[in-house]
DNA sequence: CCGTCAAGATTTCTGCATAATTAATGCGCC
DNA sequence: GGCGCATTAATTATGCAGAAATCTTGACGG
């Protein structure tokens, strides 16, 4: 995955400090000792320090002279980096996260699929396609399928050629990878393919609104089977009426 | 804003390196120095490798024994984290940047808008009705305006009640302050406030067709506002036939 | 062609010095 | 006597310098 900071020492003691903050070991507001840190991890000052300067960066902690380190608000943290969505599926798959995956990739993805049927170059197609290859291929494993999967909708939102969508692939990754985590028997899943041939058909038939009614009814699909995998109703892929909050407390 | 990677010297040294990266003096492929740049910024070895360690954790650059520290190729980079946006911003005024923000908000801020009128609390609407006030009161300055009508769009994005949703509120951040410097001759701009009003009514009457329209109308016309500023047209909201690459180099 | 070795740069560690900020303290004032 | 304010002091992050350790890479030799 991504070789920067999975790299060497100090990579693992940003992932085990980053991993604690999210998982609710350390909660927010509550102070970090550097130094009991250095003597549980075992490891010097610089490398506990380079670290929190990375989760400071990610918004997850502050440091200030006089009163320590400690982690901030929820929402005053970086979500949609990278590291923080592989951190958060770490944990319990919380339902409430995983509808709001779903939500947001329902609204991105055929958004996406309508920008990439009017931009697709022909590159676009051969990488859809090559990813479809793989989905279909009976004799791949289910990993192998899964990062077919996500192959697959990378290419997508990169045929949409907006830089901002693109980089919304790690939304689309983790809704992947923690919906594999819960369907995780390693279902074959074939009912996918031909959905996802569908949209690289509106795709390269240049046809936007086909292309998103594809991608919708893909999700919508995907949503049902998790719901039928994980009991209850887990993700709804169009607004559901989420019971808002009481109105009280205006404040 | 963000005071945790604002303070003290090692936060300007990482604004220091990360601007030049996003600027173009340092480009991608291209040895960083860090000796170089702690006899030119005049800082110890440490200050300049937590700041490229910093860097390295939005995929800005990649450090490897042996081989030095080089940048990252651009689609490595974590462009929606909210300081790459902002660095961006440091630069000069890219056309296709600018358009693909104003892409991504067309497609971010309706869907919001429609989850805001169906979840919406009464805490919601108050912020929401704060911030038009700033919007309208007359007897603001420029800068109060494009505060309170950035706290407006977060206000929209919070009542959506999806956490993911909320942080890519550093979109529209990015998009209204880029809109602003272009602009920027600090017009009153008065025209924005029915249509803001017409966002929050339909969110307060509980109808998300309405409300989504209402953005739609919203954007449309911040979009040709703009276009009318730039002089040519610099972002449509909606998905313009940009002239795709020649579909060579399959491959 | 493969394994071993050596060079080179990052990475890590140690200890110390500095700066900054908060909290307490003491003083004067109401 | 209580209260507000400036000063002081303590605590913590921050910055610095040098050396040892570790790992990758490239070359050399079998």
């Amino acid at each position: 995955m991504a070789a920067y900071s999975g790299r060497g020492l100090h990579g693992h003691i940003v992932e085990t400090i980053g991993g604690r903050i999210l998982d609710g070991t350390y909660s927010p507001g509550q102070t970090v000792y550097p130094e009991e840190l250095e003597r549980e991890l075992e490891v010097s000052k610089t490398v506990v320090r380079e670290a929190l300067r990375v989760l400071a960066s990610k918004g997850l902690v502050d440091s200030r002279p006089k009163r320590g380190t400690f982690v901030r608000p929820r929402s005053e943290w970086s979500l949609l980096d990278a590291s923080l969505l592989r951190w958060q599926r770490r944990g319990t798959p919380d339902r409430r996260f995983l509808a709001d995956l779903a939500e947001v990739r329902a609204i991105i993805e055929p958004a996406g699929a309508r920008l990439a049927a009017v931009r697709r170059t022909e590159a676009d197609l051969a990488a859809m396609r090559e990813a479809l290859a793989g989905l279909a291929d009976p004799d791949a494993d289910a990993a192998a399928v899964i990062e077919a999967d996500l192959r697959f909708h990378r290419a997508l939102l990169a045929a949409a050629h907006n830089e901002l969508m693109g980089r919304l692939e790690v939304v689309v990754e983790a809704g992947l990878r923690e919906r594999d985590r819960i369907v995780h028997a390693g279902e074959r899943w074939p009912d996918a393919v031909p959905a996802h041939r569908a949209v690289l058909d509106g795709v390269a038939a240049g046809d936007p609104a086909a292309a998103a009614a594809a991608v919708d009814s893909l999700l919508e699909q995907a949503s049902s089977d998790l719901a039928h995998a994980a009991g209850s109703e887990a993700g709804a892929a169009v607004a559901p009426p989420r019971p808002a909050e009481p109105p009280a407390a205006a404040d």
